[in-house]
DNA sequence: TACTCTATTGTTAAG
DNA sequence: CAATAGAGTA
């Protein structure tokens, strides 16, 4: 893409690429086996094209695709770089055959990883029809077990299933112990560890009982096997390179994994870029890339890009200023030939919906000058953030689709149809079976634990559920339901009649719990229609759990790829992304950094490279937004509607030159003339209340 | 036993 | 405010 400043006549794709590119590109190319390397890239230094040519590389020296093991943050990364791999190798072979490689070991750790475990399950004693929790089963079996050991009854609140979901998951993401993990991260819940472990010791065998696997299990089996000294080895060698991009928002595990493969680090490569690590609350640790060098039994070469190929000096100056307070860091600063004279813009705005406006105007005169919608994002913290901005673009029909805080699988309509999918998939797997049971009128929760049970011993759970004799009164509903089972026990059936009988039966039942059916119905259809994108029951389950959409656009459904739409994100969601002009929603605090992050100097520090990641997503303009007064939502004591907000505390005094500063101030004066008392008063209190964080 | 109501609590990012 | 836990009612 932008790597090439100047075009080349030839067509050798690898002369495009700067000198440091190119060493990272032919690495040990033509020597036995490659020497483990570390690429440091900044922001915007051609990162993915340089991963993309590397594959390409590899591939044209001999490397046997379907022997690469490429791991990447997400779906669509992995797509992207097999496409630019297939162009790099199309040009060079000029043979119109030679499309994208097939990579079938391209793909996030925990969708390769479930691969795995399902090739290798006979070899580790897991039955090869697992099915996997997402977060939202995981959590409910985790309060299952928490109420079955007796932790509901206890005089002090126990912590909620959720917060014991996370705690556990950060003791096998970070392999940490878990006091540790309760002293560092969840301090409050230090009282309770000898029940916490009791607890834990529960889950797991929960899970083993009922043959599913949570996300962590899907890493940590892998890194089991990956350490044992016969399985080991044997994984290992399928793979003769092992690619790893994003490798800053790794945790401790997935580098055991790593490391458990190829202890010598050999044909290993990791990309990453310690000023974008922004993931550590799911345990991620910048020391991976720190350590990396060090890690195998033979030394790492390291090769640093830092030169920036998407953004304006000016946006880079500004960037480079907010990460340059930084506590700790790999001193790097990115450079352009692009020059420009217009700053970013730094806007003050009264408040929200002001702010919506203005960034609406704001985009539609950036089309006016040719800036297509689909190459302008708009950025923020929190998905919630971007309410306002939602409700002005759709009075202003203005189509755009929104990436992040999607909880697609969290409707309950969409959790129900899964488990319906999934208790045919797995039988064991009460979680699934205890929720699709209880949706038949007159069973209740004492009633499906009984058939659970019966299911849990018989052979073959069609024969315990046909036996099974309901209470009187759901005998109509019953029926149905074993019917619908029945088929979807009986093997020849085929993928995707199941949903389509799976709809059948649910909707009477959609319609009977429901007041707005009609919306929920379009939601399962939208299911029914991704579940035609896949091979098998078995691989649309693992894939819709692993790799959910992302995407909304309202409930118009996907917007046709012909079609001009603008880009909402969260900033997580925004990674490795690039746009003419981005907007940052309220870059104030207690939004960057959230409020709920500002408890440590780490979590703070996180938060500065999450405002780095949303500026350097910029090429040519750069507008960040702060509204003096926002909403937060309602916290019954305080009854405050909103909370006047200053400028981040990440962009100092110090930093202004950087910016054009642009004040907004809104046509309906008597809303911005606020007495000044009030304000005051509400950060006083704000105040108070921080003190007890 | 199934379902409804009330009191209480936390509230971010995502595989 | 929304989601949840657990008590209360049919």
């Amino acid at each position: 893409m932008s790597a090439a400043a100047a075009v080349p006549l030839v067509d050798d794709p690898f002369a495009t690429l700067n000198p440091e590119q190119r060493a990272a590109v032919e690495h040990d190319i033509g020597a036995g086996s490659s020497r483990p390397l570390l690429v440091v890239a900044g922001a915007g230094s051609g990162k993915t094209n340089t991963l993309a040519h590397r594959v390409a590389r590899l591939i044209l020296s001999g490397a046997d695709p379907q022997r690469i093991l490429l791991l990447t943050f997400s779906r669509r990364a992995a797509n992207e770089m097999t496409q630019r791999a297939g162009n790099v190798l199309q040009r060079i072979l000029k043979s119109s055959s030679a499309g994208a490689p097939t990579l079938p070991w391209a793909g996030t750790f925990h969708s390769i990883g479930a691969r795995l475990l399902r090739e290798f399950s006979g070899r580790i004693g897991l039955d090869e029809s697992f099915t996997i929790h997402d977060r939202g089963d995981s959590e409910d079996l985790m309060g299952l077990v928490r109420h079955e050991i007796g932790l509901t009854q206890t005089a002090k609140r126990f912590p909620l299933k959720g917060t014991c979901l996370s705690i556990y998951s950060r003791v096998v993401n970070a392999r940490e112990p878990l006091d540790l993990v309760l002293k560092s991260t969840f301090p409050w819940c230090m009282e309770w560890e000898a029940e916490l472990k009791r607890l834990f010791g529960a889950y797991v065998d929960a899970k083993q009982e009922q043959n599913v696997l949570d996300y962590d299990d899907l890493l940590l089996f892998w890194a089991e096997m990956a350490s044992d000294p016969e399985l080991g080895p044997e994984i290992g060698s399928l793979f003769d390179h092992v690619l790893v991009d994003e490798y800053q928002d790794t945790n401790r595990l997935q580098a055991a994994i790593i490391s458990g493969m190829k202890p010598d680090g050999a044909g290993v490569m990791v990309v990453g870029d310690d000023a974008q690590s922004i993931y550590s609350f799911r345990g991620a640790t910048v020391r991976n890339i720190l350590d990396f060098p060090k890690q195998f039994s033979q030394p790492a070469q390291l090769i640093t890009l830092d030169r920036n190929y998407r953004s304006t000096q000016p946006i880079l100056d500004a960037s480079n200023a907010v990460i340059a307070a930084a506590l700790e860091r790999h001193a790097k600063t990115l450079w352009t030939d692009k020059v420009a004279t217009q700053l970013p813009q730094m806007v003050l705005i009264p408040d929200e919906a002001e702010q919506a406006r203005w960034v609406c105007n704001r985009i539609l005169e950036h089309r006016e000058a040719g800036i297509k919608l689909t190459t302008q994002a708009v950025l923020f913290r929190a998905a919630s953030h971007s309410a306002a901005l939602e409700l002005e673009l759709m009075r202003r029909n203005i189509p755009f689709v929104k990436f992040g805080g999607l909880k697609f699988l969290e409707a309950s309509h969409i959790k129900d149809v899964l488990a319906v999918l999934r208790f045919a998939q797995n039988p064991n797997g009460r979680m699934a079976g205890f929720r699709v049971l209880q949706l038949i009128p007159g069973i209740g929760p004492a009633t499906a634990t009984r058939l659970l049970d019966a299911v849990a011993e018989a052979p073959e759970a069609l024969d315990a559920v046909e036996a099974f004799t309901p209470p009187g009164k759901s005998q109509g509903d019953w029926q149905e339901f074993v019917t619908l089972y029945r088929r979807l026990r009986t093997p020849g059936l085929r993928w995707p009649a199941d949903i389509e009988l799976v709809r059948d039966w649910y909707l009477p039942h959609l319609e009977r719990l429901h007041d707005d059916a009609a919306v929920r119905a379009a939601d399962v259809a939208q299911l029914a229609q991704l579940a035609g994108g896949h091979g098998s029951r078995e691989n649309f389950l693992a894939e819709i759990t692993l790799d959910p959409p992302e995407a909304t656009s309202d409930r118009a459904g996907p917007p046709l790829l012909d079609e001009d739409y603008l880009i909402l994100s969260t900033i997580h969601s925004s990674k490795g992304q690039e746009w003419k002009s981005v907007h940052v929603l309220n870059v104030v605090d207690g939004c960057i950094p959230s409020d709920m992050s500002t408890g440590s100097a780490e979590e703070i520090e996180e938060e500065r490279r999450l405002l780095y990641v949303a500026m350097t997503r910029a090429k040519e303009h750069l507008h960040l937004v702060v509204p003096n007064r926002f909403f937060i939502k309602q916290q019954a004591q305080m009854g405050d509607r909103h909370v006047y907000a200053a400028r981040t505390r990440f962009l100092t005094p110090a930093m202004l030159k950087h910016f054009e500063e642009c004040v907004w101030i809104t046509a309906d004066k008597a809303q911005s003339k606020k007495p000044m008392p009030d304000s005051v008063r509400m950060l006083v209190r704000d105040r108070a209340r921080n003190a007890w964080k």
